[in-house]
DNA sequence: TCAAAAGTGTTTCGATTACACCCATGG
DNA sequence: CCATGGGTGTAATCGAAACACTTTTGA
């Protein structure tokens, strides 16, 4: 705070900030949504999408990447280890911000939750999975960035094998199957689902589950060699 | 150059600019890219993007939004009227800009090439429409914002009614299945092709051509409002 | 009459959908 | 033995793809 250093432009900057989107699986297989809760106003004891200032500097090699703010947040506020992060849009309404003009890269993460703890972020913000349904409002523009993240993730794990990243490792076709229910919002039928996966053959089985109160299911990794060897041959995930 | 007015801020701040992708159609039906001539250094009679920063103020209400700077810059640099303009991504590599750290806001923008005349703009910069396969160098990383562009666009005609706006108001079918033709890189089936936008029920007659040296062609405009209301009722553009 | 591009239907094949019952386990 | 979720195949329908010749105009 008494940081005496003063930067000095030619002409007026804007600040640049990435917020995250991090999505995740709870228990009960609904869609999640990793949100701090804010400690400072503006917005203060709203719940917000994580991020922060990227790291810039005026001097080479000026500062750090735009995804590699997003990963550094991500870890400083949540402690996650995000499996998928891609950037989502940028969003920069002059007003999104009450303190000044931020702009703002907006990234979109998925996460195995089993993988993951939540942690206080360093700076004390509480940090907590909230099912996508039931976020109603968000700091600042948070809540259309929300928008835009989920219409993203809807749309892409049709076509890319990306929902693998909201599981374990090791997974049943079930478990997959409610990851596509709860992003799609839509039942699939069970047997359709499970022939086109297996017919992709970029699943290998892991062994059978154990301890189940129920007939063990089969389980299988996602098989990224097989997957990229696919592509090369022409292939294109769909479901 | 003399403005004697300094910003101060307590971090140090990037500089944000947009650069645009303008697509359009040359008269021999191929994709082309709207690129201007660098009159400065870096990269000094280089093709470039156009683009420029965007306008921002200290104060509210803080400057303009981000697509409002990239319609402004194309219209400066190459009084281009736009059919339709997309945010396309940010690149904001701490190196990408040799004179500092330089976020960039990539647009894509699609024109009417019939509609518009390249002008000089406003700083004297040589704009030119290049076809897109002649495009072998570009200034910073504006060859990788080219290549997401193309991609994105490949992508997107195939399931959004955006390839229309690289036409004339007016066309015959044959138009449009070189437009296709030319961003998808494939040659496609006429009778399939035809028949497959004729069922949409989303273009409206405009009379017949008149003065050509063959057969003249039906002309078509497209029906937004039937596209509208076809969309509503679950009608999904897909080529 | 020639060149140039517009226009037109049908068949085949593969992919998508709909659908209902038995199985293995732990409690 | 019961509750729980795992696992399996076929028939019908729909949509995509392949394919070649005739028409109209201006020169």
């Amino acid at each position: 705070v008494t940081n005496t250093k003063i930067h000095r432009y030619k002409y007026p900057r804007p600040s640049v900030t990435v917020d995250c989107v991090l999505f995740g699986i709870n228990p009960k297989s609904d869609l999640s949504v990793l949100l701090i809760r804010r400690r400072d106003s503006p917005f203060q004891g709203a719940w917000a999408l994580p991020g922060g200032f990227v790291n810039v500097s005026d001097t080479p090699p000026y500062g750090e990447g735009l995804e590699d703010a997003a990963r550094r947040e991500l870890e400083e506020e949540t402690g996650a280890k995000v499996a998928h992060l891609e950037q989502l849009s940028t969003f920069g309404t002059p007003d999104r911000d009450p303190r000044g003009r931020v702009i703002s890269v907006a990234y979109m993460g998925l996460v195995r939750t089993t993988d993951h703890v939540v942690q206080g972020g360093d700076d004390a913000a509480e940090a907590e999975w909230i099912a996508e349904t039931d976020i109603v409002t968000l700091a600042f523009d948070h809540k259309e960035i929300l928008r835009v993240a989920c219409e993203r993730l809807a749309a892409k794990v049709r076509y890319a094998p990306i929902g693998f990243n909201l599981l374990p490792k090791e997974f049943t076709l079930s478990d997959l199957q409610r990851v596509y229910e709860a992003v799609l919002r839509e039942p699939l039928d069970k047997r359709n689902f499970r022939s086109r996966i297996l017919a992709m053959k970029i699943l290998q089985e892991a062994g059978l589950q154990k301890g189940t109160r129920h007939r063990p299911g089969m389980l299988y990794r996602f098989d990224k060699r097989a997957y990229d060897t696919a592509v090369r041959d022409g292939f294109h995930f769909e479901i």
